[in-house]
DNA sequence: AGCACGCCGACT
DNA sequence: GTCGGCGTGCTC
């Protein structure tokens, strides 16, 4: 009998793949454990034992590779993260592969990879060579190994690997895959007394013997005297103190006076909080919500519940109890955020009430740290985890509560690559699927959990009024194009503005404002031929950074130098056209030199450090204005932001897509809620060029979600679009434009007849090119009541089928279920 | 995803 | 003829 093993490659191939344990490994072959295995001709992955069993036959076995190496001793995936990997590759139409890649941190997903070495005792000189192969042997001269990169670079070839296999045929290079370990653990190392030295007869020996060398006699009595104090002896802290080099260390060791003993140490154990004083008695609005919550849990513990409440009706305080009761009954508690925005703020409440055993795990934190935390949250050191998205797939222990806050945010849902799952989805499957009371909270819900709740799928429960005798802002909308007329505007400011942010700085008050461009300009014009200049691999203009004075395309990163000469006509004529947060910054600094002005988006906190260090100056009111993006507008608590402001609310308002409206209702009330939180009252000026516009009315009459729901969701339900139906989002790719049309309506051929009305397209998309592939899509509406493992398999057979008779197989197909 | 094979056009 | 680019198929 040998033991099998069917095992999750972390790529996107359809099927697993089954490898055969050596006897030594099989104890060790248990689902959940990662092995080591060869897969194709060389490369050597990372995978997860889906499930293992015995074979006898020979014929089945001599086709299976030997699995190289059981890497876990137990597994690090549960029996309930396997069921939600199975349910994320199902629904999001992906690979268990590609769900896994996701899931793990790149640390615990080692792979090999090529070095090439010159062979051993070889005169290559002798040898008859061409070109290439000359230069890669004195390359190797040089260097002992190179990789596959550096040899492509080296040859200026996209494929090196033709012709190196003809060299390692011949014998002259060596090929084979190094496995480098990703992860480290973090050491320090200490040093200790030996038996020789620990009691006083051979510590005064010792301390004879090294009487004539300054520096190791004051390292021994330095240890010495810590060993009385049994306190350990850091080393690079204690030679840096004393001010001595390592050889004093290595000759005490030498005479056996001391051990260097190396200690793993926590990574993740300098990340302190600021401790901040926590009101918890609920006022009476929170208690009666809190009572619905338990209420509707304790009905039915699978239903989730909504927690809809205005900004700053403090559902914070809310989650803080529901945490702490399923802390009492010593389970863990699963706390999902958008984005790192807003941890900063959540983290340091939530740790002044739970301490160490609350972790965090975002995209800021490096891969080591990624890895240790995986490991507290199995361990269960941690019980609460506040994290993003793929904080999901972390392997919990006994979870008894999840939060999703802010729920319709749409960084919950990732774009590319798969898996295109969203956050909120998987955790309303998780808690369905194992009893797992999930709260959904926000101050604008997303409509699909919205109707949800007013369907009874969903528990539904609202907080309408603001903690702390806190009043909702006032808010202004602006005229732009009025304004303008009269001349009441200072560049991109109204006068109303303008003086409403003096009166802040009188006050001392903050200001946030607000545009959701970042950089300087989004985009160039030159005045003499009209050349805007564009991206070589995408259909988007470039944006001007100012600070690192380039520009840059948002899409894929392309970089260009030249910013003053057109690229077309070369007249110095190009003209910065548009506002971004860049340019904001610095009108506002000309306008108040003497106001500090900070700025937060993308560009500024690209570093953890960068990140919270502007927070923490808003905080303590060393910034008196803050400029950002939507990052600004996420859940941020202030308490002496008196005044937001909206510099062009019409970017928001006109982007071509049917929740065009839903997310500029979100993004303007989340914005405005960020004024005016506590007892100061609170003012939002929106300025637009549509003040007709249905958002801003609604907005400006302070229109409830509720009212501003109802008459947008009539709407969707006259077009079937969601939440009426489902949507499923197919999208096509190709190097070539022609390709991609033709191919895309052969596609169609085979779509319509199936799914006729209810498919819409083919349209390009926004940016119909994107990293050089041009891409079409289709929107696929979906009924509700339709079975969905049905359409699942009628789809992935269409494609099947396309496939199957495609002269061009090169078309890409993607498919995004219950895009956003 | 990564690797090889086989086809085809471009150059020596 | 050989080189290198690209499309396609397979990986336990």
């Amino acid at each position: 009998m040998t033991v099998l093993a069917k095992i999750i490659l972390p790529l996107a191939v359809k099927s697993n793949f089954t490898y055969r344990a050596r006897p030594n490994q099989e104890a060790f072959v248990v689902p959940g454990a990662r092995v080591l295995v060869n897969f194709g001709k060389r490369k050597i992955y990372t995978g997860i034992i889906k499930e293992s069993w015995e074979e006898s036959r020979e014929e089945v076995l001599k086709h299976l590779k030997y699995i190289e190496e059981v890497v876990d001793e137990a597994p690090v995936l549960s029996k309930q993260q396997f069921q939600l990997f199975e349910w994320t590759s199902y629904y999001y139409l992906c690979t268990e592969g590609e769900v896994m890649k996701a899931a793990l941190p790149a640390g615990m997903k080692t792979e090999s990879s090529l070095r090439i070495s010159m062979s051993p005792d070889l005169n290559w000189e002798a040898l008859d060579l061409g070109d290439k192969e000359f230069v890669l042997m004195e390359a190797l001269e040089h260097k002992p190994t190179m990789g596959f990169r550096e040899v492509a670079e080296l040859w200026q070839v996209a494929n090196p690997n033709p012709r190196l296999n003809v060299m390692a045929e011949r014998g002259w290079i060596r090929l084979y895959q190094e496995v480098e370990e990703r992860y480290r653990p973090k050491t320090k190392t200490f040093l200790r007394l030996t038996d020789l030295t620990s009691h006083e007869k051979g510590m005064q020996d010792a301390l004879e013997t090294v009487a004539k060398y300054p520096a190791q006699e004051s390292l021994l009595m330095r240890i010495i005297s810590d060993f009385f104090q049994k306190a350990p002896t850091p080393k690079t802290e204690t030679l840096k103190e004393l001010g001595i080099s390592g050889s004093a260390v290595n000759s005490l060791e030498k005479k056996g006076f001391l051990v260097q003993e190396e200690v793993q140490v926590d990574r993740l154990a300098l990340y302190g909080y600021d401790q901040k004083a926590v009101n918890i008695t609920l006022n009476p609005e929170q208690q009666r919500v809190l009572g619905e919550i338990r209420a509707a849990h304790k009905e039915k513990v699978s239903r989730p519940v909504l927690l809809h409440g205005i900004t700053g009706s403090g559902k914070t305080h809310i989650y803080i109890e529901l945490i702490r009761e399923a802390l009492e009954k010593g389970q863990q508690v699963l706390y999902l955020l958008p984005e790192i925005t807003l941890t900063k703020q959540i983290v340091d409440r939530i740790k002044s009430e739970f301490g160490s055993q609350v972790g965090v795990y975002h995209s800021k934190f490096n891969d080591a740290e990624r890895v240790e935390i995986w490991h507290k949250v199995n361990k269960q050191e941690y019980k609460v985890l506040i994290g993003v998205r793929s904080a999901m797939f972390l392997p919990f222990h006994h979870l008894g509560l999840i939060v999703v806050d802010e729920e319709h945010d749409t960084s919950f849902k990732q774009f590319d690559p798969a898996p295109r799952y969203h956050a909120r989805d998987l955790a309303v499957y998780l808690g369905h699927k194992n009893k797992i009371p999930v709260v959904l909270g926000s101050a604008t819900p997303s409509f699909e959990s919205y109707q949800n709740a007013l369907q009874g799928k969903y528990a539904l429960t609202e907080l309408f009024t603001r903690a702390i005798d806190a009043e909702l802002p006032d808010i202004r909308v602006v005229d732009v194009r009025a304004e303008r007329k009269t001349k009441q505007m200072e560049g991109v400011f109204s006068k109303q503005l303008k003086e409403a942010i003096e009166l802040r700085l009188q006050r001392k008050e903050q200001v946030i404002l607000f545009q959701n461009r970042r950089g300087y300009a989004p985009y160039l014009v030159c005045q003499n031929c009209g050349f805007v200049p564009e991206c070589v691999n995408c259909d988007i203009n470039l944006t001007y950074h100012k600070q690192v004075d380039h520009l840059r395309c948002h899409y894929c990163g392309y970089t260009e130098y030249e910013t003053q000469k057109c690229p077309s006509c070369h007249h110095f004529a190009l003209k910065k056209m548009g506002i971004g947060t860049e340019k904001i910054e610095e009108d506002i600094k000309a306008m108040f030199p003497d106001a500090e002005v900070g700025r937060m988006d993308y560009d500024t906190t690209r570093s953890k450090m960068a990140f919270q260090e502007i927070i923490n100056r808003f905080e303590r009111r060393k910034l008196d204005i803050l400029v950002g993006t939507q990052m600004v507008s996420k859940g941020l608590d202030f308490e002496h932001v008196t005044l937001v402001g909206v510099i062009m609310a019409d970017n928001v308002l006109s982007f071509p897509d049917f929740r065009a409206y839903e997310y500029a209702f979100q993004l303007l009330t989340q914005v405005s809620g960020r004024a005016g939180r506590s007892k100061k009252p609170g003012e939002v000026f929106v300025q637009t060029y549509n003040p007709q516009n249905t958002v801003v009315k609604a907005i400006q009459e302070r229109k409830s979600y509720g009212d501003f729901f109802q008459a947008e969701v009539l709407e969707r339900q006259q077009l079937a679009y969601p939440p009426s139906s489902r949507m499923l989002r197919i999208e096509t790719r190709h190097r070539e434009r022609e390709q991609v049309e033709k191919e895309t309506l052969r596609l169609e051929g085979l779509l319509r007849p199936k799914f006729g009305q209810a498919l819409l397209g083919p349209d390009y998309p926004l940016i119909a090119r994107m990293r050089n592939q041009y891409r079409m899509q289709f929107l696929l509406k979906i009924d509700k009541r339709m079975a969905a493992a049905q359409l699942r398999q009628q789809l992935q057979e269409i494609i099947e089928q396309y496939y199957r008779k495609a002269p061009h197989k090169s078309l890409r197909i993607v498919l995004d279920v219950d895009p956003v």
